[in-house]
DNA sequence: AGCTATTAATAACT
DNA sequence: TAGTTATTAATAGCT
């Protein structure tokens, strides 16, 4: 990406080769913090130089955790040969295997729960999770609603406070018209001013 | 890197976000291999999305072995406690009971959510439980919002013609004081009278 | 390590 | 979801 395109193959020049693996190491290392903060994601990133030594990066907590997190994942999803390399015995190895089935049954349950969810849930299914979405809700959007609420008393009282004062001058106005000797009282009786953008949405 | 600058937080409008965690996602993987290929490093790369989708990236070999040579690398330089509980490699009765474990914490978690569980759960899992709950929020919240902005915008429009008129009028009386001929012209020009009640909590 | 000339990535739009 | 394009960001080749 710069003064002169590059070619995808290992860099034979060995200076060129280390200056190249600092400069870009540096760049994906900003750019895995970069996505992760924008866009809310997990990453762990492991870099082992030609010569062996080791650069990483954990965003949200450690990479330990992360690496169990991974494990999780794909122990449940993944073939075989993953956990075949450690020996097992046979018996419980199919004993293990019956209970992973059960582990990727509830992983579904809960990763469609946890995130993003497809259509694989039945509809009665649908309903309980609304249900009891509705009922953990409550307590979050309870804060906002009563901020909401607040603001509406707020406006409705200013609404109430201007309506008064309009009548009072539309009174004021009809009187003085019948009768002539008009006198003018309104001043701070009513407070005519009011000040705006209170609530921002 | 196009069309504005980009602030380095998260991104709040959804759209927007997934859209970039998958363009950068992608990008991210494309420079990790080039880092890989041109410099001649192993790479391993995981990305959980924020609803829990994985992606990964492995160089020279699988994310198993590079997850070997991760610990293995760190073991030396970490404090025991934390590599040595996890169950890498171990006996089957070990993994059996390892997986049992999991069974149950992920039953813990359905219950959880479906069955209106109590304080059972870690901080964390309530943290991550807390987070995705949002997201489903979303759908529902953003409807009430919606309602509750129309009904705000409806008040503060009132609002505005209220004061239009009650200034309309105190100009009048003012203007009544000091000039002798005053014609009322007021009736229908402003609403001066408004519902009630048009929005209900 | 710094410094540009370039290329590459990508945010906002379609 | 997939393209297009105007900009910004990364970085290859030098010093």
């Amino acid at each position: 990406m710069a003064r002169g395109k590059v070619q995808l193959k290992r860099i034979e020049n060995p200076v060129h080769r280390q200056v190249t693996f600092c400069k870009r190491r540096a760049g994906l290392l900003k750019k895995a913090k970069e996505l992760s903060v924008l866009c809310d994601a997990e990453i762990g990133l492991v870099i082992f130089s030609a010569h062996g030594k080791l650069y990483e990066l954990a965003t949200k907590g450690s990479m330990q955790g992360l690496i169990e997190k991974y494990l999780k994942f794909t122990r449940g999803t993944q073939p075989e040969a993953i956990t075949e390399p450690h020996p097992l015995v046979m018996d419980a190895k199919e004993e293990a295997n019956v209970i992973k089935q059960e582990i990727e049954t509830l992983q579904k349950g809960i990763r469609y729960l946890f995130g993003g969810g497809l259509g694989t849930m039945a509809m009665d299914e649908l309903q309980v999770l609304e249900k009891n979405l509705e009922i953990w809700m409550y307590h979050v959007r309870s804060m906002k609603m009563n901020i909401m609420s607040e603001e509406i008393q707020a406006l409705r009282d200013k609404e109430g406070t201007l309506k008064a004062a309009n009548k009072y001058l539309h009174d004021l106005v009809l009187e003085n018209t019948s009768v002539s000797n008009f006198v003018p009282l309104v001043d701070t009786s009513y407070p005519l001013i009011i000040q705006d953008g209170i609530f921002q949405l």
